[in-house]
DNA sequence: AATGAATGAGTCTTCATTCAT
DNA sequence: AATGAATGAAGACTCATTCAT
């Protein structure tokens, strides 16, 4: 029960999110959302804000998960093609606006919230030192640092830029931008 | 009095949502920073959103006026030139990482609030067909067009990278990472 | 529990805008009152002019049930008693001056509050129109418009004056009144 | 100076009671109004109830002046003719139904604000005694009593319909009613 | 005599949390 | 395991009053 309850709610809370923000979603909304009650969210998450931090987790567990099981999925993996995963991955079509509009109302609450906080830094971390391993194959070790830096950067930023016009967000552009980032990186050498 | 008033009030302002978040500030915290009393927000503002309001506006025009006045100064500018005014302004040591914070707080409020959603619209297009003007000069139509997407995204994913984590930001890294980008550009014709 | 609820929160706002009046009634008086927390009112009315409407419309209902099962009551009834019937009701002794000091309350309050002056409008007509209903099976249709306009007129004027005057208002010299003027208009012929 | 003042600012204080209703107008409002600053009130009045209280007796004023005026200009002034002054007054046709749309917002604040009771029970006794003083020539003395308790009362009812109807009142119809009731009272006899 | 900037107490409203069932 | 009624603390906003000029 519990799982299928936690689920249930966590996806709710994404829609409610991404519909009126963090901070103007009510756990009523929430529950209307998911059919169940309001008090559910107390039992089983503690309260709102427990409930926010484990949508967040699944959310960046999610990427992680795709981006690790398509890099075990391909035999002979260069570094490169590890690097072009995690862009195709961070652009995947499946991955429309209104998830990003969440990942980015979390990314501003994560600011002032300690345990948000923590859990972004987990996870930028490790998308960042994934990065540099691979990078560091490739560039020189003060280039391969900036290079990390300025990919994560690109990415989220593409997405940033991306969840605040109201026309829909073009996958292949922003991949084409981020490979040509990318591509102009290592030919400079 | 109101110019003083309202210049005393945004600052406030800045300060309590770097400090709590946006949506965790309040009128009184805002009033007791100003050294006011909390009427006088509604007085001069009509409330508290027209403060964000003219928070995030002061905080866009203080950017565009510092871009704008370092163009002029330089007489014989040239398109690369100024690209590099808008790199070197955006990354301003003066620009600390509080400040950034705010903008983001914005950013993400901007997503389900109107009339903030249209000031950061406005305010994207602004930049985005400056830096489309000077980039039409130097690459042909559609690599112009990525070129512009990509310095933006480029530019506000370093400053949402650093705003999250504790360390100080390091305004140099960034610079270098934009102009390196900016430059690989260029180089590939 | 809803209609439970409702009725211990429209007794209380009956008891506080006789006190206080209906302008200086907080909801957390009314809430104390019902011995209730304020947040209630919100909950099962929307908001405070949500329960002072129900509870104006109530006051409404009630006279217009206890007339019209009394006229139901009596077999053969002709249009001088139905008009007398109207007259007893509303100088019934059970209705005290607290009852109508609020009535007169929401009565000032509808001439600027859209929602119950449309209500306040829709009682009248109906008491009007009965009222003409009868008198027209009595008197020439000018005369018993007039009529039914002075009826209606006079029993609220009497209450209007009698909620003033600190004494306990005088339901038989009210009734006295109202029905010689009732003779009278009916013995011109 | 003083009665400039004072006779603007009651002026304003008519207008704004009449648009917004007696307790959700404020001084501003009403200073506005009149083209003078809000701390004006308090100077001159000792703030907001006080410039009401003032403005209740002035309307107050205005209307037995009238009647007292209209009756010493008549010589041979029958108890009739006195009765049938008053009614005139009442409905005389510069009587607005905005000026008693002010009457009834403090007969209801009146309910509850001790000064304003009093002076509402000062004027009714006075016209009651008026009346009173009249009807005696002409009716016993028990007749006499629900004669003028009647009268009173249709006048103020007729006026409080006419104030809620957002029809034009019309006067001509109220003088008609009220002579007739009047009529009708002394040929009984 | 007159202003109007500033105050802050008072109100309504919202909403996460609790808890009896 | 689940509900949803009820709470009450906290926030935004209003506005009569004050007072320095």
């Amino acid at each position: 029960m519990l799982e299928i309850r936690r689920q249930q709610l966590i996806q709710a809370t994404l829609i409610c999110v991404e519909k009126y923000g963090v901070s103007d979603t009510t756990i009523i909304q929430i529950a209307q959302q998911a059919g169940l009650s309001s008090g559910i969210i107390s039992h089983y998450f503690g309260g709102k804000m427990g409930l926010l931090y484990e949508t967040m987790r699944d959310l960046m567990r999610e990427l992680r998960v795709t981006i690790t099981e398509k890099c075990k999925s391909e035999p002979n993996l260069t570094p490169y093609r590890a690097i072009e995963i995690i862009i195709d991955c961070n652009f995947d079509p499946k991955i429309d606006s209104a998830r990003m509009k969440v990942w980015l109302s979390f990314w501003s609450m994560s600011m002032h919230q300690d345990n948000l906080n923590r859990l972004q830094i987990i996870n930028d971390s490790r998308l960042h030192s994934n990065l540099l391993f691979h990078f560091k194959k490739l560039l020189p070790k003060q280039q391969a640092k900036n290079a990390a830096r300025g990919l994560a950067a690109l990415i989220d930023g593409l997405w940033l830029h991306g969840s605040l016009r109201c026309e829909e967000f073009d996958h292949y552009q922003a991949r084409a931008i981020t490979k040509q980032f990318l591509n102009n990186l290592l030919e400079e050498q």
